[in-house]
DNA sequence: GAGGCCATTTGATCCGTATCAATGTCGCGC
DNA sequence: GCGCGACATTGATACGGATCAAATGGCCTC
């Protein structure tokens, strides 16, 4: 069905060229090439629960999150919605090569986007073939995390799935965690139970409820209704159904 | 975690050059590109239910499927399996710049692939840039069929599971479907019950109730146990919960 | 401090799908 | 033709998560 928008993981770093930190787009580029994406790119914020993008909108940029944390979902006409990706910082938004987004975007928390120009963007491709391969490594990426998604939605109890996305967001949003002495880990979810319920395809209730019963089993313990502490990180992996000798621990 | 395999989806045309039907990588390629993709490229043939690949494997090739049907599948330690693509002739197997699979890949039927060697083929790929570009098209493309795949796990029921698991076969396997007077069509089902089940995340129990109770309703009849015929192709769409207008019908 | 709002938790019950078990059907080799 | 095995259907029951409903807690404004 259509069309048309991505989230890409970048790896993003600080270039020591601009304000914000785009040089995994162009970490292999010349000097001037850095300089044409300087020309194309701008600015764009958006504040807490403000839509970025509708689904079938016309999409005149691409962009990388500097900051804040974004939601790409899709709603049924009866109102079900199903998040099918978590955007942090780093991370790119839209495609090249095509018009209209296929996925509602939607900022969580307060965002700000270094957005490029489609069509220039699109140009700079075709004549760097590098910022291609790049995309091309970052979209088969997604791909596979988008694949081992499906086997927490289509096969994970409950209880696996919230250990699942505890641990997602344990592992990628490094800013917000903190290490504790041992095997310990602290963080602040970014979401609401809501939000939580739309990624892992349950009823909000039942993400409340399941918090409840790891917090009881010692797995985890809550400090107000959003910081987790993880006492001890194996415990949590454990509850989530994976192959422990296969994950990778942060 | 990570690594290392997708199926990208190529729309291949009978170039007219060679045996087997590898235009769509190079649909765009120079003669001398062509004669460059036939020295690299050779064949390998599986029987239905034998593995292709197991996720850890090396990969030495990237691949095409020429003939036959595979699925995509990943397995948890106890035993709970999930598939994450159906992979059908003109799907390409393999992820340039990734040396071990991700996922399992087993064939459905006997199937025929068209391999080329890795190394060979990502040199390629770095000289003539549109076959990355085209690549990077597939594979956004993947991307989006498997987050709408994500929400048929997460959200729909085990009827509209069914139901858009049956339309997706109709309107991929050109080759097994057969067009009826009105809006109907006829197909035959690739896969038994249990991988149905895995695609969906529901049992193969479950899979043949819905079945026959989409039977039972007259959305669809069964001539044995595996071909379909669909007299109004638009009461199965009605079927799946998805919004009617953005479908694409066939 | 009172009141209101929103996110969250908790409780009671219902329903859809899983599970366990038996039966049916088709194709194939002997 | 018979029996076997793979695949599929159907039935009875259990259980996990959804649903409906109420209570709690934090935070902000007035």
């Amino acid at each position: 069905m259509a069309s048309a928008m991505g989230s890409l993981h970048l790896d993003l770093k600080d270039c020591g060229n601009c304000p914000i930190r785009h040089r995994a787009v162009c970490s292999r580029c010349e000097p001037d090439e850095l300089e044409v994406l300087e020309e194309i790119k701008y600015y764009r914020s958006y504040e807490a629960g403000q839509p970025i993008l509708w689904s079938g909108d016309h999409m005149e940029f691409v962009a990388s999150i500097v900051t804040g944390i974004s939601t790409l979902s899709q709603t049924m006409e009866d109102g079900r919605t199903q998040m099918v990706g978590l955007l942090l910082p780093s991370d790119f938004i839209g495609r090249p090569g095509r018009e209209t987004a296929a996925f509602d975007v939607v900022a969580v928390s307060d965002v700000t986007l270094c957005c490029f120009r489609r069509r220039p963007f699109e140009q700079l491709m075709t004549n760097t073939p590098h910022i291609g391969q790049r995309l091309l490594e970052m979209t088969l990426d997604e791909l596979d995390s988008a694949r081992e998604w499906m086997t927490v939605l289509g096969r994970k109890t409950a209880r696996e799935k919230i250990a699942s996305l505890l641990l997602i967001v344990a592992r990628r949003d490094a800013s917000l965690r903190k290490q504790l002495p041992g095997d310990g880990m602290v963080f602040d979810l970014p979401l609401t139970r809501e939000a939580m319920s739309d990624y892992l395809g349950l009823t909000l209730e039942t993400v409340s409820r399941q918090i409840s019963a790891l917090r009881k089993s010692g797995i985890i313990q809550l400090e107000g209704k959003r910081r987790v502490i993880v006492p001890d990180l194996q415990d949590l992996i454990a509850e989530t159904g994976d192959d422990v000798d296969g994950g990778m621990i942060i």
